[in-house]
DNA sequence: AGCAATCCATACCCAAAAGGTATGGGTATA
DNA sequence: TATACCCATACCTTTTGGGTATGGATTGCT
């Protein structure tokens, strides 16, 4: 049994004469007798009866007639769904995700992605840097965040903001007196700083900078996430240095600082994804990573 | 597109291996590769990424995947329920009713048929029986009921009872003080008879009995159903003959006794159903009425 | 490096089935 | 009775489903 079988008969039982029907189909009557006496021999069942008049439907032919106009339009959505598919319109996108990226980017690339890919399930995956690579590398994930570039040949990185660094202080620190601080101030106090994973990370790189300015700065606690970096910093027990996008996160008692000597304080933020792969709907959403980029860009110099 | 595509296509995405799928589905290698590809250019779309251990789904490869196995389960499903259609176990019939019928026999011969057939939707009309013949041509109902025959050549008339008739009186009146009542009496009461439509009709029996007995009863009402008639008994306003089926209604005043001294005092139940029809539901629902026949003889036998 | 094994794609052939024309048989209407 | 209408049958052509042989590309093994 064939579509076509199907789609034979649907005219026969609509016009219940298959003389107008093979005009409909655009095919001669005698085949179309043919065609549909086939179908019956086929299923063994009667589906139309013979009269003077024309045909008519036999019990069986009309629920054969239901299930084939259910089958013809299932096949049409079927086609439809494959190429919104194939567009990247429709599927699943599987993000790792990592740290404070969560607080700022990622939200407003999500947002763009979803105005134009509604119906894109999309996935956040909370895994270590070197876990969104292998997951990258098994295709669990599709593309990843981080904060600091880790080089591999079968691996593209593309940054996404260059973000300013703010020192995190409680309020009650002597810091907090400053609009601004000094980013030499770091050297005199211990700092809180993470992830502990996922080498290099953000805190590598504000010990480089430091190391830079020429001190090293005394680490009082190194914690798994910016969120318990930030609470330490809250409970008093340290200053921390954050990305600007932390400052997304108002808790009482917290206060953020910009330094005011330090043009080179900033942190990457970046995704990662597979060179080889060409999906659809990863070339949509880095699509997305771009218009917010250029968004971002405007502000910055508005 | 094809049927045959989806199933090629199911294989080969199942197997992930062109030559596996090919012997799987008892096809030669390149043919299935032809066929795979004729569906991607019908569709425009890539489904399958070749490699060199096999080939691997593209996104739109995996929902067009959902999608024909999706078709093909609906096809299969499809296919059965016209099967069943086809034998009578799936579908729709319409009956026509009328009267005290329905106290009895029609409840049970239809929990006959839904037993075996549970998946027929039954659908009944109340009708006179010269509608039940009209909507019998116009196929608008397949079977209909009633009480007296009304010959037509193109209407089929199956007896299924021949039921006793019973005097329906009041508590408080004089003949409801015997066990048995003589068929003569009737002579000598007002009588509430029924229904007024559809002649020949139950009325016409009892008249017809009476004046073989050799007596006109003294109609007091001609009203239009059973339970109006009833209702009239329950009120006082004269005595009734109804069939034995009607005995299920048990009203609160209401009594009824036999004829000692007749019988020939029965009124036959029957179906009429038109001869040219032969679908496979109208003939179950007959086998179902025969089913209740037997059971009913040998009921009255015991 | 080179050879064998695998896997998909291409070329070419045959047979089955899709689809066409001509025509016949049955039933209703003029 | 003739005619129109409708479906079925007979027979022919063309398309295409499906086969065999073979080639190009990659991986794994020696």
């Amino acid at each position: 049994m064939d579509l076509r079988h199907l789609k034979y008969f649907i005219a026969a039982a609509e016009e219940l004469n298959i003389g107008r029907a093979s005009q409909r189909l655009y095919i001669s009557q005698p085949h179309l007798t043919r065609q549909i006496q086939q179908l019956e021999e086929e299923l063994n069942i009667q589906l139309l009866l013979r009269t003077p008049k024309g045909v008519e439907l036999t019990p069986a032919g009309k629920i054969f007639l239901d299930e084939a106009r259910n089958i013809r339009s299932l096949m049409e959505q079927g086609i439809e769904r494959t190429k919104r598919a194939s567009q990247g319109k429709l599927g699943r996108l599987d993000i790792g995700i990592l740290g404070t990226g969560i607080l700022h980017a990622i939200p407003q690339i999500l947002r763009h992605f979803r105005d134009t890919h509604p119906d894109v399930k999309v996935v956040l995956h909370t895994m270590s840097k070197a876990d969104q690579i292998e997951a990258l590398r098994q295709k669990r994930i599709s593309i990843g965040f981080h904060r600091m570039p880790l080089l591999n040949v079968d691996i593209d990185n593309l940054l996404i903001i260059n973000e300013r660094l703010y020192l995190a202080v409680n309020e009650d620190h002597i810091l907090s007196r400053q609009e601004s601080v000094s980013f030499m101030e770091l050297a005199n106090y211990p700092i809180v700083l993470f992830p502990t994973e996922a080498r290099p990370n953000f805190a590598d790189r504000v010990i480089e900078l430091c190391r830079n300015k020429g001190f090293v700065p005394e680490i009082s606690q190194l914690v798994g996430d910016a969120f318990t970096g930030i609470a330490l910093v809250v409970g008093g027990f340290g200053i921390s240095v954050v990305p600007e996008s932390t400052r997304t996160l108002n808790l009482p008692g917290l206060v953020y600082r910009p330094f005011h000597d330090c043009n080179s304080a900033t942190v990457d933020f970046s995704c990662i994804y597979q060179k080889s792969e060409h999906s659809a709907i990863l070339e949509a959403f880095l699509a997305a990573i771009h218009t917010f980029k250029q968004q971002h860009e405007a502000q910055v110099i508005v």
